[in-house]
RNA sequence: UGGGGUGUCGUCAAGCGGUAAGACACAGGUCUUUGGAACCUGGACUCGGAGGUUCGAAUCCUCCCACCCCAGCCA
C-alpha cells in the first residue's frame, strides 16, 4: 500500500510513554487496553482509539487488551460483544487470549469496595437521586455532605453486604467514595461506586444486582490486567483525579498513567454512539451496516478497505485539540489505497445505446484488457466487443459546451482498448425529444492505442457490448448530512440529513467478467469510480456500492453535480 | 462568577528561546488510450489579542478574549 509517512507515529502520548521509559516507571512495560462497552457498534472515533492503543503496544513492544467495560446492564449484550470482536479483528488488530470483560473482575471489584468502605473511605449513602443531585451543589456552589457520609464502618459493611444480598428496592442505597463534598471539581464530590440494578446481566445474569461504576471499575481494571498507559478521550480529563484516588487509597500495586487525547470528528456525519443508535431506531438508515454509516461495519459493506482507515488514522494524528477533519482526507486515503489494487472494469451505470454502422452485424471481438494498466501483473481479462454498445449518457452532448471534450455530433472519442468512433447520427425520442441512440462508425485502423499518422482524439470512453453485458444494480452513496458539522445549529441534528444520501439506479451495464465477482470485491469501473459487491448480490441481481468516486476535474470545471 | 482543557495556513498538525515542517484541500503546469493515476510549482512577512522579559519569542512572564468538557444511581 502506498505509504507517505513513512517515519513513525510521534505525538504526545508517544512522548509521554518514551519519557515514562527513560525514568524507568513501569520497569520498561508498555501495556494498553481498548475498552468498549458493548452497547452499540463500534464506528471509525473507535478506530482511532484502537490503532492508537493496538499501534503503541506493537511500537514499543508489548501488548494491547481487548476488554469490553460491561458495568451497565441496560443496553449491553452479546450480539454487540461479537460485533465489536468482528470490528478489531477486520481492522488487523490481534489480542490473542487478551480478550477480557470488566464484568469478570465483579468479585474482585466488590472486595476492593469493601476494603475502601473498612478504611472509611466509603459509605452507604441513603439519598435518593433527587436527593444526591441535589446534595451535589452546582458549577459555582460547593456541595452539602450527604447525611449519612458518617455513618459507622460496621453499618456500611453491613448495608453493603445486603445491597449484594438484594435486600434493598432500586435506588434507595448506592456506595459513595468520601472524598470531598467542596471539591471544585465536581467529579470528587463524594462519587457512587456501586449502585443497585435488578437488571440481569448478558454475562452474569442474576448473579448481581449491584453495579460497579465507570470510574471505579475502570482504573480497577487496569490496574489488575496490568496496563500501563491508559488511553482515553478527553472528556474523562476531569476524571482523571478520581482514577488517581481509587488506585491511591487502594495501594494498589500497579498504578497505570491515564491520557487524554481528542476524539475524532469527521465532517459531514456524527460520532457518537447515541446518535448513530437514532438514526438506526428512526430509520434515517437502512442499519448498522448501511453503507453510509460510519460505523466499521458500515464502511466495510460500503467497501472501505481496513488498511485505508488505519492509515487514515495514523494520517490525522493524535492531539488535544477538539477538531473537525476533513472528509476529503479519508477519501485520500481511500483513494490512494483503492489506486493500487482496484481491478479494473467497465460498467454504464446510464446507458445510452449506440450503434456503430460501419461495424458488420453479428460479428464480435474479444480484447485482451488489463486488469490494471499501470500493474500487468493484476493480469487481464476478455472483454467483447460489438456492433451495439452501451455508452454513458453523459459522455455525449449534442450541444457541448467549450471545454468538454467527449462525444458529440461529428465529433470523434476512442473506446477505452478498442477503437475511434466518430458520432454520425443522433436519434431522438419522438415523444420526449430526449436522445435515444447514437450511430457512429469505427476506424479499423485504430485498434487498442494505434492511431494512423498521429491523430489525436480528445477522450476515451468507457462502454460495454449491449448483448455481452450483464445488468446491475447500483448504489450510489453521498454524505449523510448536507453540512459538515450537523452538531452545529439546529437542534436536531437529524434536519441536516442529505435526503439524496442514496441514489439506487436499476438499469445499470456491467461487463460479462463481473459475473461471479463475490460479495465485498471491490474494483474501479473505469472513469466512474470505485464500486464494490454487495451482499445483496444474488444469483438474479448484481448489487454494486460505490465506494466514491474518481477524482473528477471535469465535474469541478463544469460545476456540475457528480453522477 | 468554580474547576479542567485547547487556541499555529481553508482542514488537520509539527514546533519545547535562535528566526514557521509535513499532510489534505485549493490554484497553475507537465504527462497520459481512465478529464483517473503520476510528477512539478505556488502559497502562514506570521503563530487568539495586548503588553512585557531577551541581542533574539509561536516558544518565557502578565493580563485579556474565544471555544470545548464537568452538576447520570451512563461510559
Amino acid at each position: 500500500m502506498a505509504q507517505t509517512n513513512l517515519s513513525p507515529p510521534f505525538d504526545f502520548i508517544r512522548e509521554m510513554i518514551e519519557e515514562h521509559l527513560r525514568t524507568n516507571r513501569f520497569q520498561g512495560r508498555v501495556m494498553t487496553r481498548f475498552p468498549p462497552e458493548p452497547n452499540g457498534y463500534l464506528h471509525i472515533g473507535h478506530a482511532k482509539s484502537v490503532c492508537l492503543n493496538f499501534g503503541i503496544a506493537a511500537q514499543y513492544g508489548g501488548t494491547c487488551n481487548l476488554r469490553m467495560d460491561d458495568t451497565d446492564p441496560s443496553g449491553e449484550n452479546q450480539e454487540y460483544v461479537d460485533s465489536i470482536i468482528q470490528d478489531v479483528k477486520w481492522l488487523g488488530f490481534e489480542w490473542k487470549d487478551r480478550l477480557f470483560y470488566a464484568s469478570d473482575y465483579y468479585e474482585q471489584l466488590y472486595q476492593y469496595a469493601v476494603q475502601l468502605i473498612k478504611k472509611g473511605k466509603a459509605y452507604v449513602c441513603s439519598l435518593n437521586a433527587a436527593e444526591i443531585r441535589d446534595y451535589r451543589g452546582s458549577l459555582t456552589e460547593p456541595g452539602r455532605e450527604s447525611p449519612y457520609r458518617n455513618r459507622s464502618v460496621e453499618e456500611n459493611l453491613n448495608l453493603f453486604e445486603r445491597m449484594r444480598a438484594g435486600e434493598f428496592k432500586e435506588g434507595s442505597h448506592v456506595l459513595r467514595a468520601k472524598i470531598d463534598m467542596a471539591s471544585p471539581n465536581i467529579t470528587m464530590r463524594d462519587p457512587i461506586m456501586y449502585r443497585i440494578r435488578y437488571e440481569p446481566h448478558y454475562r452474569t445474569a442474576n448473579q448481581w444486582c449491584i453495579y460497579p461504576m465507570y470510574d471505579f471499575a475502570h482504573c480497577l481494571s487496569d490496574s489488575i490486567e496490568r496496563i500501563t498507559h491508559s488511553i482515553c478521550t478527553l472528556e474523562f480529563e476531569n476524571n482523571r483525579p478520581l482514577y488517581d484516588w481509587f488506585l491511591d487509597e487502594l495501594n494498589v500495586e500497579y498504578h497505570p498513567q491515564q491520557i487524554e487525547f481528542a476524539r475524532l470528528n469527521l465532517g459531514y456525519t456524527v460520532l457518537s454512539k447515541r446518535r448513530l443508535i437514532e438514526l438506526v431506531e428512526d430509520k434515517c438508515v437502512r442499519g448498522w451496516d448501511d453503507p453510509r454509516m460510519p460505523t466499521l461495519a458500515g464502511m466495510r459493506r460500503r467497501g472501505y478497505p481496513p488498511d485505508a482507515i488505519r492509515n487514515f488514522c495514523e494520517r490525522i494524528s493524535v492531539a488535544k485539540n477538539d477538531s473537525l477533519i476533513d472528509v476529503a482526507l479519508l477519501e485520500h486515503c481511500l483513494r490512494e489505497n483503492l489506486n493500487e489494487k482496484a481491478q479494473r472494469v467497465m460498467a454504464v451505470l446510464h446507458p445510452l445505446r449506440l450503434v456503430i454502422d460501419n461495424y458488420p452485424e453479428g460479428q464480435t471481438e474479444e480484447w485482451d484488457s488489463p486488469y490494471h494498466p499501470q500493474n500487468p501483473e493484476m493480469g487481464s481479462r476478455k472483454v467483447p466487443f460489438s456492433r451495439t454498445l452501451y455508452i454513458e449518457q453523459e459522455d455525449f452532448l449534442e450541444n457541448p459546451p467549450k471545454k468538454f471534450y467527449r462525444l458529440a455530433p461529428g465529433r470523434e472519442v476512442r473506446l477505452r482498448y478498442g477503437y475511434f468512433i466518430k458520432c454520425v447520427n443522433v436519434i431522438k425520442d419522438p415523444k420526449t425529444g430526449q436522445v435515444a441512440e447514437l450511430h457512429c462508425t469505427y476506424d479499423p485502423e485504430t485498434r487498442s492505442g494505434f492511431a494512423p499518422n498521429g491523430r489525436k482524439v480528445d477522450a476515451t470512453i468507457h462502454w460495454v457490448s449491449a448483448d455481452h453485458s450483464i445488468p446491475a444494480e447500483v448504489r450510489l452513496y453521498d454524505r449523510l448530512f448536507r453540512v459538515a458539522n450537523p452538531l452545529e445549529g439546529k437542534s436536531d441534528f437529524k434536519e441536516y440529513l442529505n435526503e439524496k444520501s442514496l441514489e439506487t439506479i436499476r438499469s445499470c451495464r456491467v461487463e460479462p467478467s463481473l459475473a461471479h465477482a463475490s460479495p465485498g470485491s471491490q474494483f474501479q469501473f473505469e472513469r466512474v469510480g470505485y464500486f464494490c459487491v454487495d451482499p445483496d448480490s444474488s444469483d438474479k441481481v448484481l448489487v454494486f456500492n460505490r465506494i466514491l468516486t474518481l477524482r473528477d476535474s471535469w465535474s469541478k470545471a463544469s460545476g456540475k453535480e457528480k453522477i
